[in-house]
DNA sequence: CGGGCAATTGACGGTCTTCAATGAACGTGG
DNA sequence: CCACGTTCATTGAAGACCGTCAATTGCCCG
């Protein structure tokens, strides 16, 4: 009986790939650790010295200039991998925006496992493709679309994401981010963040009852705008 | 004697995991093809039929809206890896900026060549995991640094990978591409380029001898622009 | 030499940022 | 339970930056 018998990802993070002898000897090189929303993981520029699977919780990867612009370049979800195996360092902050759980490897240790499992490599290329064709549709969007349109294909991607399985209203869901970071997603300002979210619900296409709760009430039209 | 073995990528691309046997096995799977410069290799939305190493040339991946405004995501050298195995569609166009040498295989041929090779699959996974980071990175100016950092960035970018090795003056180069493509590229208009090309020229900071040409004459200072 | 395309240059306008103030929500302590 | 302070979000006004539209120049090729 290992820790890994009763993880919540274990059919579906890249640990997925292993029988349970192998997952026991996993299991022996990792260790959980809970981390609260806010709290940081990984350091940019940081040796690379440890990766992670994300049991629960919602992480946020960011990276920032040195006059103090900060962009999000990702978000990874129960599930996914973080960390940056066969690399020297971390090229971006890894940090918690909601309470979290993670399993955590020595990226040496991981390394050399890796090494010897070829079944755990190829479920972690697969991820990492599916996270570079993600990434690169989202530069369509950093760099071409218009505030509005942004706004609005952030709000669908986070209903797919966040969408409560039992609930009725499928649209109906709460943000984990802050005005602040969706405008560090996205590569916009707060107000303008906060000036097109009023806008969607001035005209009915969203409702906001509450900091982090969104309704999306005409979802074609949201659709629509999104591009 | 196979074409591997005079190939001028065999000891940098994917391939240099295999074996001299092996070697001759993804061989016979795989086929030379030649493209000319704008000659499309992949479209975007397409079945996910082919991948292919790049022997040599320069080639673009982007994408676009329905609208018509087009981004380009990645560009791919000598010894990279084009397309999308184990995955159903390919998100992102590719098409040869410069005339280009590839070496083309099925996608179903690779994928289950790799599946039978890990070491192939490891070193593919190194090259992804690069690629990620390096796209990450390009969020961060696609959503945050103005034109004039953008530009300059983007020439020392080409610099890095273009400086002739023969060459005395490592800060000359010709660019792969269009005024319209870097735009594409930097998420910019053909104006606002030539704009910020014309005003790095009459700062002395680049020389511009040809359309294509580029000349760095203070580093130092294009740096500092880059932020 | 001349046609055609790429690049440059100019004028103008819109979008988003910046700066600043107000308002709402949340937690703490009385 | 409410007063208060702090943080986060909203709203407003002004302006910078970049995009758009249009005209011109320069380069490359026949």
């Amino acid at each position: 009986m290992t820790a890994c018998d009763t993880c919540s990802v274990r059919n579906h993070a890249i640990c997925s790939a292993l029988e349970p002898a192998e997952l026991n000897s996993l299991n022996a090189i990792g260790r959980r650790r809970t981390l609260e929303a806010g709290e940081p993981l990984i350091w940019e520029g940081d040796d690379s010295i440890l990766v992670a699977n994300v049991i629960d919780g919602i992480l946020k990867l960011s990276t920032g200039t040195e006059d103090g612009r900060e962009q999000i370049v990702g978000v990874v979800y129960p599930a996914d991998f973080i960390g940056r195996p066969f690399g020297a360092t971390t090229r971006h902050s890894v940090t918690a925006l909601t309470d979290a759980r993670v399993c955590v490897f020595a990226r040496a240790d991981f390394d050399r496992f890796a090494g010897e499992h070829p079944g755990l490599e190829h479920k972690l290329l697969q991820r990492t493709l599916a996270e570079l064709d993600r990434t690169r549709s989202w530069m369509l969007l950093l760099a071409r679309k218009s505030a509005e349109e942004k706004i609005a294909t952030f709000l669908l991607d986070m209903s797919e994401r966040l969408a409560e399985p039992g609930s009725a209203s499928l649209g109906r869901f709460d943000l984990p981010f802050s005005r602040q970071q969706i405008g560090d997603v996205l590569g916009l300002t707060i107000e303008t963040v906060s000036r097109q979210m009023t806008k969607l619900k001035r005209d009915g296409v969203i409702d906001l009852p509450t900091r982090r709760a969104v309704a999306i009430l005409d979802r074609a039209e949201l659709e629509a705008i999104a591009g």
